[in-house]
RNA sequence: GCGAUCGUAGCUCAGUUGGUUAGAGCGCCGGUUUGUGGUACCGGAGGUCGGGGGUUCGAGACCCCUCGAUCGCCCCA
């Protein structure tokens, strides 16, 4: 080995080095993300990689094993804990009350970036990975539901995928709907306690609506009877969905009614969704979100009715499949190695006028040619001196020949 | 956190029930050939067989541990 102080430090496990074909899917999910946002007129933030734990302990709750063993969590110099973002919803939230951003309400807000959790790692699913997100901050209204799904609906499109995924779609009900609903659901399913997967058993104590989703065969039969949502919605809750499905249908957003989907936190209320794909096995989830109109308050803001989104860029990524690198507009061969001079006043000449363009002027003279041609360029400009005088050869179709003639004389 | 499969060159992989000095294709480097060109041929570099321990006369292969990837479960903000 070439370090002889000891082995060469492997990357972390989660993490990814991304190169090549994935890089350039990875961009063009995030380029596609920025030209839609802006079509929606959501506004650019840039948001802390850290935050104090509290942020996200107090945004969470204390229901589920997230906060003890799933976050990124650690004390800084000053003896304060701190975690590693992971999501950007609760630091957006946060933002939103310390900065005073409700000046600004209804805002709607999208970011990009890594975050970080303690999981184990699949395919598709990372420590440090990567989401786009998107929030409306400060809008109780069901157009803003509509609104925010008819944004992630038009870049699902854009991406080129979204034929093989479908938009599922729920409602939570307010508040009274939902504590209604889950206590009938904890009678309904503590009848047959006995008969429950492990896992739902111990999903009763803890976060019941989770039964709902099971996969385990003995949990089905229960979940088919279980109560609906529907029998438990005041009649507000039913209008402000009706007024999203109508909403979603005028803005020829497709959608399909899933009583089963929930979201585990208690601050979610009504609109719950996510965009489901069958092509990437148990991490089928490319996009999801739902409203959090009882986040605010958790963190110590007034009441505030926000609604928001987050989709993962490596799954978007997979979806839209490699994307090659592009070629170089020009390649520029060094034939004779006393040209490199010529070659690199060329170089940057094709560059400043907005040409992509590659030096070939390495290993054997007779062989960097051959290399140009292989590396695809749309154009090849060939430098070359025979008996000391030099010379050089475009090939490339007419037009581009002429323009290229033109840039380096 | 639980279960399963896998890990051999830069990449994709072969390697017979354990048996000389671990192979191929592609890629890379060099040479020859061709010479408005993506050709062909020759040669070369590159591997502590993921890491550690064990069994054995002998381990890439068998056993244990460990790291990592993959597929499920759990969780999914």
């Amino acid at each position: 080995m070439s370090n002889p102080a000891g082995k060469t430090p492997q990357a972390i496990r989660g993490t990814q080095d991304i190169f090549g074909a994935d890089a350039e899917a990875f961009a063009f999910v995030v380029e596609t993300f920025e030209r839609v946002r802006k079509l929606y007129r959501f506004r650019r933030v840039e948001m802390p990689v850290f935050e104090r734990t509290e942020v996200f302990a107090r945004s969470i709750g204390e229901t589920t094993d997230i906060v003890s063993k799933e976050m990124y969590s650690f004390e800084d110099r000053g003896g304060e804990s701190l975690t590693l973002r992971p999501e950007f919803t609760a630091g957006i939230a946060r933002a939103f009350i310390t900065d005073g951003w409700q000046q600004h309400a209804p805002l709607k807000v999208a970011t990009h970036g890594p975050l970080f959790r303690y999981e184990r790692p699949q395919k598709g699913r990372y420590r440090q990975f990567h989401q786009l997100d998107a929030e409306i901050i400060g809008a109780g209204e069901p157009q803003a539901d509509v609104e925010l799904l008819a944004m992630a609906d038009q870049l699902l499109k854009e991406l080129g995928i979204a034929d093989g995924v479908t938009l599922h779609l729920n409602t939570l009900g307010d508040g009274n709907s939902r504590e209604a609903w889950r206590a009938a659901l904890v009678e309904h399913f503590r009848a047959v306690k006995g008969e429950l997967s492990d896992d739902s058993q111990e999903r009763l104590e803890k976060n019941p609506l989770r039964i709902l989703d099971s996969k385990d065969p003995r949990d089905k039969a229960f979940v088919a009877d279980a109560p609906k949502i529907d029998d438990y919605l005041s009649g507000e809750a039913q209008d402000f969905f009706d007024s999203v499905t109508a909403g979603l249908d005028a803005a020829g957003v497709a959608w399909e009614r899933d009583p089963a989907l929930v979201r585990g936190l208690d601050y979610y209320r009504h609109t719950a969704f996510e965009f489901v794909t069958d092509r990437l096995g148990a991490q089928g989830t490319v996009l999801g979100g739902g409203r959090y109109d009882g986040l605010m308050e958790s963190l110590g803001g007034a009441p505030t009715p926000a609604v928001g989104w987050a989709a993962g860029i490596e799954r978007l990524a997979m979806l839209v499949g490699e994307r090659g690198e592009a070629f170089a507009d020009v390649a520029v061969v060094v034939e004779s190695d006393e040209m490199l001079a010529s070659a690199i006043a060329a170089l940057g000449k094709l560059r400043a006028a907005g040409l992509s363009a590659e030096l070939h002027a390495s290993g054997s003279p007779r062989k960097r040619f051959d290399k140009a041609v292989r590396a695809g360029a749309g154009a090849i400009l060939a430098f070359d001196a025979r008996d000391g005088i030099g010379s050089h050869r475009i090939k490339a179709d007419d037009p581009a020949r002429e323009r290229i003639e033109a840039l380096i004389s």
